[in-house]
Parts: C-alpha cells; sequence; structure tokens
DNA sequence: CTTGACATGGGAGCTTACTCCAATGTTATA
DNA sequence: TATAACATTGGAGTAAGCTCCCATGTCAAG
C-alpha cells in the first residue's frame, strides 16, 4: 500500500516513527490512520524530512493530540516551511545553472568568457545558500574540536 | 573560503572529488578552479547530490575536458535538471501541505472533515511522487531477496 | 635549534536509514 | 497433523558522508 518494505515498517515502529496497534498475536495492525500517516511519511522524506522530524509530525496525527501538537512540532513546521521555500528558489537556479552547462558543453565552442559568467553565477548561488540559515544538510555540524580549549 | 573543514577536503580528494596540485612538499594547493568547483560542490550538496554525481561533474571543470564532457556526465545533467524541476512542483505542493497542518494545529478548532481533506491531498501528493520515475532517496533500492530464487 | 602551528596519511568511529539474517512463533491450507 | 507462508525479536552489517585521532612531516618565528 505504501511501498514500503516489511524491515522499514519494524524500523519505523523500533524508532517511534508510525507505531501501529497490536492484534492478540502481537502481529502489527495498520489502521486507516497509520496508512495515511505512512503516506505522509513518503512525502516528507521527499522532502528530506528526517525521521525525529517526522517523529514529531506523528503527535499530529496520533490519537493523543486533539487539537494542538506541541512547540517544538511547531517550531519544526515553521522552519520546515522556510526552509522548503528557500529550497524552490534556490533549486530554480540550480536547475538554470546546469541548463547553462549542459548547453555549453552541447555547443561547439568552449568559451572562457561564459566559464567566468557561470563561476559569478556559482558564486552567487553559493552566498545565497550560505545566508540561509537554514540547510542543515549543506553545512558541517558545529562540533568543532578546536573549540574544547 | 568553502566553509568546509580541513576533513573534509581530505575526504573530498581521496574520493577523486576535488584533487588539486600538490606543491613540493606535498601539500595542497587549493587553485581558483578548484574554489570555483569546491562552491559548485556546495550547491549541488544543498541539491542533493552524491559525490558521485559531483565527481561525473568534476570532468566540466577539470582541465582534462576542454569542450565535451562524456555520456555520462551529460545524461547526469539531464536527468538531474528532470529531477530538480519535479521536486520543485512537489515541494510547492508539500508547503501548501505544511501550511494546512500548521493552520489546523494554530485554529481553534480541530475539524475531522478538514482532516479528511488533508488526508486526501496527501495521497494525491504520495501518487504524484511515486508517479515520478526520479526521486532515488524516496522509493527503497530493489535488492530485494525474495526475488533471488 | 627548539617550539608551535600548521600539513600529511592511515585507520577507526559516528550517524542516518535502512537491510539482512537467524531463531522462533502463528496460522491457513493440503 | 504436517508443512509452507507468513509474523515476531534481536542483533549484525551496509552505504554515504563525514569526523576524529594519531604518529609523522614541514616550516616560519623567536
Amino acid at each position: 500500500m505504501t511501498g514500503l518494505s516489511a524491515d522499514t515498517l519494524r524500523y519505523y515502529d523500533k524508532e517511534g516513527v508510525v507505531s501501529p496497534k497490536r492484534s492478540e498475536n502481537g502481529y502489527r495492525q495498520y489502521e486507516d490512520q497509520d496508512i495515511s500517516f505512512l503516506k505522509n511519511v513518503i512525502v516528507m522524506k521527499y522532502a528530506h524530512f528526517s525521521l525525529d522530524e517526522m517523529k514529531s509530525m506523528e503527535e499530529l496525527y496520533s490519537r493523543k493530540a486533539d487539537a494542538n501538537c506541541s512547540e517544538i512540532c511547531k517550531e519544526m513546521l515553521t522552519s520546515k516551511i522556510t526552509e522548503l521555500r528557500h529550497a524552490i528558489q534556490n533549486y530554480q537556479k540550480i536547475v538554470t545553472l546546469m541548463e547553462e552547462l549542459l548547453s555549453m558543453v552541447d555547443g561547439v565552442d568552449f568559451d572562457r568568457v561564459h566559464m567566468k559568467q557561470i563561476n559569478g553565477f556559482i558564486s552567487q548561488l553559493f552566498d545565497d545558500i550560505r545566508n540561509d540559515r537554514l540547510c542543515p544538510h549543506t553545512w558541517p555540524s558545529q562540533t568543532n574540536r578546536n573549540e574544547v580549549l
């Protein structure tokens, strides 16, 4: 129904992302709500949500929450929306960049001036990306052993 | 200059993504071209290119290639462009979905009819995503031990 | 000439998200 | 009732992409 493997479903259960009810014999019983959330999991996975983020979304779907979800959940949603909006804008620029590069290699003439323009465009895009403070996978985690002392 | 750690640069060198010239003493010398490509690496990383994909892009920047890159490189670029275009469309829908969910939890009334609509929207989006054949990270790799026999 | 702050490679370890295997339990069908 | 086809758990292994540690090597400044 979702295209996920049995192992993956067991893993999601173990991690607390989707924990369906169990029947008498201990078998997992996925209800409509679970299936619906699993589809949302796949959608979120597509948008590179982490399992932890999905876990916080699970509140919204679980029987526990009636109308509200925790601050953590709301903050996650808000920052994800911002992140995705930035991503859309940057992806559009990246498409332009990739098309430029492709047209360049398809064309007969490899133009150094053209290449310089492209490099300028990359620098610009690089700065845009660096200036969002919302792209966890792009910049290294700040553990930084050098700052220990 | 790029925000990447020394360890990461060494790793990229080892993996053949960016292999700068070495000076007499064996130290890595990053030239303008290398810096430029490293910025592109970060841009590509933002768009979830794998290191292997970046490696194939490296052809375009290396002194080896003058005007053309291999078929593999072109195909990669073409399919990445398509993938990103789909991603943009789906991300837009996901933003809408997340905004719906957020407004729902912020509102006073948690509406089961509303939730049904949202679930319908998720199913639709789920099908859209499933129907692109270009989302490697979303669907499980088809190793499938059951098909061995 | 020593000291300290860099660089090097090799290799171990970490995180995320699975994926597989083995031992065992449950259940529908011949 | 035996057997096959499912389910369960625990735990090990995998791949990507780093991240850290360590023993050495290089080099500029005091």
